[in-house]
RNA sequence: GGGCCCAUAGCUCAGUGGGAGAGUGCCUCCUUUGCAAGGAGGAUGCCCUGGGUUCGAAUCCCAGUGGGUCCA
């Protein structure tokens, strides 16, 4: 018996006249009004509604989401827009909203903050790579799908302090929970008998709980948790993961129910995504050229029945499962694959688009990043399988089908982001398909089968899909074996990841301190104060100064800390920097100043001022680019300073010189406006209802309350310090644009007297630059263009020249001839470039004669040529030659360089010249 | 957020410290001609930028810029 058992003995069960049961299959423990074989979840049962529908009525995906969501409105649930299915727009730890619990966590599941309503109903968009390879084959995985949900959030009655968390009481818990679930399959007109609950203890990101799985005709429809333990290492549970629990303050009804399931369930059709986006599936069947004769239709569907079986994680070969299937149906394993596969790929693309619907919809970016390298990945799969399958239709329309369904208002930015995607990926193709036959052809030609190490290579330096290399490698005739584990290879090229954890120290006298009461929202414009000094501490290298209350901006949200001074009757000293933690204040200084005393305290009013005009400036620049660029620009960092500021966006191309002008114009608009700059401080929930999450375009804050900053028509959540009205910023200008990751591109700008020293900057450099040649700053690019080409032609000029010298020199033999065995060779000092050197020594050598050229300009340099047959080694002679003179060299043995510091060896060495080659000869 | 790869002729790319190359395209001529093609010759280059190491850097090291790619 398991810790958690008693936990299901409901008391709803109970009046019910449910029984617990054992499954004789699965083992696993279930609830029924009726007598079981079997738990009745594939792989112990089969599906038992394909073909019999088994709801009073048949329901479209929109009629079901309505059904669900006015029931529980009428049960007194409140009904809540669905939240983006970036779920890194409100919480900084996942990258997709993977269930509807996501919108709550962290800060509503932990008591912190209030739910928006509670209870409450959603159906919330979701999507879960994890299951990226079973859609389509299995008829029931999606990645992207709705959770349909009635949380409800309960606090503990018997709290000594009922009041510490954002709500109180209990709302309802197992027994309600239950009830709501079963009362909803009424409604639907299901058949009671045929639920079952099975019992089934969640575990997951460091909570628990009791939680049940329903199961209905072979498919579990929904999941029913009850979220309350935490992880604790003196707690009294010790649960299937090995880990103990406690049980929490909070306790959460979390539940799920899969708007398409249930949706599938009601229709009865072959598979979930028939039910699910029937047009889709019509237009990409047709676009194909996919038609089934009446008897193979007759067998798909008799599959489907069977299918669930299919899931790849857990059926151990997939293989196998579909040989069982097959044989079920007496047929071959080999024809039921050939007549399932372009259905399950067609399934899985009409399934991929709704996720990238949602996906870019929402405004992810694709990238080489975050959720935008999700995105990518995801548009990268769903081109392959369109192009298996033969669809022929461009992937940005497939996509702006299912964005139309959704509703998005975006769609031309989203066909816009899928189109460049998709260049983008042609393009890498292009390029991974030369490079591959290219290698393909080397190790063909060496007969050597192509090591493993290059296709790992291949694919995680340059993306090349290991069965490319493959196919590639047939054609071209080389061999290649790709390994089984082949990902899993390149994961380890990729090393452990060792996460450095840095422990954050608590400060104990901190802890122990008030809050500092801060002035700069009330008063931004608020320069001096008095204050007690709370407490000093000492650090190793000054002191922090802790007041009761201060006009000084701590570090954060990207803006730098507030300097300035703090003085009494008898020491002044100068804050150097200003942090905050747990919501005390700490000045910097450099002298401890008297605890316990009065002191005032004055800011560095120019520095904050800069700050200030920066940090609106940087709302304006963000509001801007939206504008110009489009709804998807969003915030991905910014860093304010008093010189220049910069703000990440996320943008799918790079920024042109006329968008940046654009932005500009936009910017500079909002600043001559002079509206006022206005802060509120609603409520969160209230917050995120009228304004959307692009609220948190610098980070989420905690709270019940956030504070929003007001530029115009531009909303922020914000904590800094802004100038009163948009007039205050002065001026903006972008200084430049850089892209630091592909599908983030970074903004510089500076705003007010910084812009104008900017401005100063590059028109004195540009002044400079005209000065320099001589020429009117307008006229610099034409002539800067003009010298470039004239110089690129004189170097060519030279070297002719340089050539023709060399050669006349040679002629005119000025060196000095001495017979060296039986050749002639010419020994010359010739002060010039190496270029020189080098031609005149060619051309005494295109003459028969050896060539000892030296040279002592700068360094000692010599140039060493051997006519063809001559028995001296080039190299050697140079190595000796300029060993004396402090250097060396090299090269071929007909040609080589070298030389030394040491120019007054030259004349000398020079001289030595013919006994060395005199003994260099080969015998 | 982290890792890896790349930057040389218009294009695609060789080039492991010492004379900057190939294929293709371009120009001229020849042959042939219905077209395609064939032959000979020629021009192509701040070898991404800046710094360092070295007698000497396209090449090695560092930084930057631009691009690609994989992972969480």
């Amino acid at each position: 018996m398991s810790e958690l058992d008693e936990e299901y003995q409901l008391s709803y069960f109970e009046e019910e006249g449910f029984t617990r049961q054992e499954c004789p299959s699965c083992g696993a423990h279930f609830w029924s009004r009726v007598s079981r074989e079997t738990c009745g979840e594939p792989p112990c049962a089969q599906y038992t509604f394909i073909g019999e529908p088994a709801f009073e009525e048949e329901y479209t995906l929109e009629e079901m989401r309505e059904a669900f969501l006015s029931f529980f409105e009428e049960n007194d649930h409140e009904r809540i827009e669905p939240y983006p299915v970036a779920a890194n727009r409100w919480r900084d730890d996942v990258l997709l909203t993977q269930a509807s619990i996501y919108d709550f966590q962290p800060l509503v599941t932990s008591g912190q903050t209030p739910p928006p309503a509670n209870p409450l109903t959603i159906s919330q968009p979701c999507i879960r790579m994890q299951d990226i390879d079973n859609v389509g084959k299995t008829g029931r995985h999606t990645m992207a799908f709705e959770m349909m949900a009635h949380h409800a959030f309960n606090a503990r009655e018997d709290l000594d302090d009922p009041g510490q968390y954002a709500y109180e009481g209990e709302v309802y818990w197992k027994d309600g929970t239950v009830q709501y679930c079963d009362e909803f399959f009424e409604s639907m007109g299901a058949d009671v008998e045929d639920i079952v609950y099975i019992e089934d203890p969640w575990v997951g990101g460091g909570n628990a709980g009791p939680a049940i799985e329903v199961i209905y005709r072979g498919a579990e429809l929904a999941t029913l948790v009850f979220m309350s333990m935490e992880q604790d290492p003196d707690g009294e549970y010790e649960l299937k993961d090995g880990n103990r629990y406690s049980k929490m303050d909070t306790y959460i009804v979390d539940t799920g129910y899969g708007l398409e399931r249930w949706t599938w369930m009601s229709q009865g059709t072959p598979t979930v995504y028939e039910a699910v986006y029937p047009d889709m599936i019509a237009f990409l069947k047709e676009n194909a050229g996919v038609e089934l004769s009446d008897e193979d239709a007759a067998l798909v569907h008799e599959a489907a029945k069977l299918a669930g079986n299919l899931d790849i994680d857990e059926a151990e070969d997939m293989a196998e499962a579909r040989a069982d299937i097959a044989a079920e149906l007496g047929v071959e394993r080999a024809y039921l694959e050939e007549l399932m596969e372009p259905l399950e790929t067609i399934y899985a693309i009409a399934d991929h688009c709704r996720t990238l619907a949602y996906m870019l919809g929402d405004g992810i970016v694709p990238s080489s990043a975050g959720s935008g390298y999700l995105a990518r990945l995801v548009l990268r799969r769903t081109k392959r399988l369109v192009d298996d399958v033969g669809v022929d239709a461009p992937l940005d329309e497939l996509v702006d089908m299912q964005a139309e369904r959704l509703g998005y208002e975006n769609r031309d930015t989203v066909r816009d982001m899928v189109r460049t995607e998709m260049e983008k990926y042609r393009e890498t193709l292009e390029r991974g398909g030369r490079r591959v036959r290219q290698l393909a052809d080397d190790y063909a030609e060496r007969d050597e089968p192509i090591p493993l190490e290059e296709v790992v290579e291949l694919y995680d330096s340059h993306g090349i899909q290991p069965d490319m290399v493959e196919e590639i490698a047939a054609e071209r005739g080389a061999s290649v074996t790709i390994p089984d584990d082949f990902y899993g290879q390149v994961a380890a090229r990729h090393g452990g990841g060792d996460l450095a954890r840095v422990e954050d120290e608590r400060d104990e006298r901190v802890a122990d301190l008030p809050e500092t009461e801060t002035l700069f929202y009330d008063d931004p414009d608020g320069t001096e104060f008095e204050a007690v000094v709370l407490d000093v501490i000492e650090r190793e290298e000054g002191y922090d100064v802790v007041l009761d209350q201060t006009m000084f901006y701590p570090e954060g949200g990207g803006q730098p800390a507030d300097h300035g001074v703090l003085w009494n009757d008898d020491t002044t000293v100068d804050v150097t920097d200003t942090q905050s933690e747990d919501g005390v204040v700490l000045h910097r200084v450099a002298d401890p100043i008297g605890k316990g005393e009065f002191v005032r305290g004055r800011i560095d009013t120019a520095r904050r001022r800069r700050l200030m005009a920066h940090h609106t400036a940087t709302h304006v620049i963000g509001y801007a680019a939206r504008q110009v660029l489009g709804t998807h620009i969003r915030q991905a960092g910014a860093q304010k300073g008093v010189d220049s500021s910069r703000i990440d966006v996320q943008h799918y191309e790079r920024i042109s010189r006329e968008d940046v002008e654009a932005i500009e114009r936009v910017a500079n608009r909002v600043v001559t406006d002079n509206t006022s700059v206005t802060q509120e401080w609603p409520d969160r929930h209230e917050a995120e209802e009228r304004y959307g999450f692009d609220l948190y375009q610098g980070g989420i804050p905690p709270g019940t309350n956030v504070r929003l900053i007001h530029v115009g028509d531009d909303v922020q959540a914000c904590a800094g310090t802004h100038v009163t009205r948009t007039g205050d910023i002065g001026t903006i200008k972008i200084l430049s644009t850089e892209r630091i990751q592909d599908g983030v591109e970074r903004i510089t700008f500076a705003a007010g007297d910084a812009a104008i020293e900017a401005t100063q900057r590059t028109e004195n450099a540009l002044s400079a630059a005209a000065e320099a040649l001589d020429v009117s700053a307008m006229e610099v690019p034409d002539t800067a263009e003009r010298f470039f080409e004239e110089w690129k032609a004189r170097g060519k000029e030279i070297e002719e020249l340089t050539a023709e010298l060399a050669e006349a020199r040679a002629a005119a033999s000025e060196g000095t001839e001495v017979e060296v065995g039986d050749v002639t060779a010419v020994v010359q000092r010739l002060d010039g470039e190496i270029d020189e050197l080098r031609a005149t020594a060619h051309a005494i050598a295109d003459d028969g004669k050896v060539a000892v050229v030296g040279s002592g300009a700068g360094s000692a340099q010599f140039v060493v040529a051997v006519p063809d047959g001559v028995p001296i080694n080039a190299g050697e002679v140079v190595g000796e030659l300029a060993g004396r003179v402090g250097g060396g060299g090299g090269g071929p043995a007909d040609f080589a360089q070298g030389g030394g510091p040491n120019v007054d060896a030259l004349d000398e060495t020079l001289e030595d010249a013919p006994d060395i080659l005199e003994r260099k000869i080969d015998a």
